[in-house]
DNA sequence: GGTTATCTACGACGCCTGTAGTAGGCCTGA
DNA sequence: TCAGGCCTACTACAGGCGTCGTAGATAACC
């Protein structure tokens, strides 16, 4: 197997979820926004990420005007979704369960959050199949 | 900042699963747990692996018999939790609420994930006008 | 005792990553 | 028209990581 599956590297990682946040841009652009967010980097090193980026398909860019506008190919949820799965599979095996419950246990959230999470709940334990029969008794209440 | 923080690379990840799963065990156990798992490599490798791991502090190794015996330092818990609170920083800008919910949505859970997920809910949701004084946040934890 | 099987210590190598310098091209204002 | 800027292409380099190979020490066996 190859050395490591060309995927995103942390750096790179920062700078599409800066494209994200602010649409397509110019290599200086970029900069300027990594340097206010408190990342300090020469110009190059900025190139140097989108190029990468740009071989490994991650964004696009456009000659416009006087410099290169870059923009990414694939959606921050997209990103999202493929490494929550990685990282699922690197530490609980791929199951969703043990992360969600230790995330209940340590962390905190919003109302709103919870209030959603409860919906979800709900909405989970009444749909896996329409079988009322049988194990009725795991089932918890649903609301009313 | 240095390069990279030191921090557990995904191989020796691997390879402390192993002894988390199966207890202290010399090199040679460990390349054959890892040969049955079906990662295949030389003996010399998860000897590197052990001893970087030994250098950054994750295993101990004790002179016993013939050979050295390697064992964990830290927790499965532990590296876990860590783990968790970096990826989180690094995807949701440190807060769970989007990533449970993500979860809650995409994968799927056993009736006991659920139930227990409904018990810690219920914990969460403490009735209106408990007010821990002064609510400067708008987020929730579950008493400790 | 010589051969064989192990184990450990070191070194090596190529790829990836973070970070940047340099050189050459083009635009612009004096 | 020339100096000063800004832009891109190319090169570099050190350190981490995945993967081993080799060589010396040690134990075990015939």
């Amino acid at each position: 197997m190859p050395p490591r599956e060309s995927d995103l590297s942390e750096a790179e990682l920062e700078v599409l979820k800066v494209l994200w946040d602010e649409g397509p841009l110019m290599v200086r652009d970029v900069l300027n926004c990594m340097l206010k967010r408190g990342r300090k980097l020469a110009y190059t090193t900025v190139l140097t990420f989108l190029s990468r980026l740009e071989h490994k398909g991650y964004v696009k860019s456009d000659k416009s005007e006087m410099a290169y506008v870059y923009k990414p190919t694939i959606s921050r949820d997209g990103v999202a979704k493929t490494r929550v799965k990685s990282f699922l599979q690197q530490l609980y095996d791929g199951s969703a369960g043990p992360l969600v419950l230790q995330l209940m246990k340590e962390e905190s959230f919003t109302e709103d959050e919870i209030t959603q999470l409860q919906a979800m709940l709900d909405n989970l334990e009444v749909k896996p199949g329409d079988d009322e029969a049988g194990s009725k008794s795991k089932r918890r209440r649903r609301k009313s």
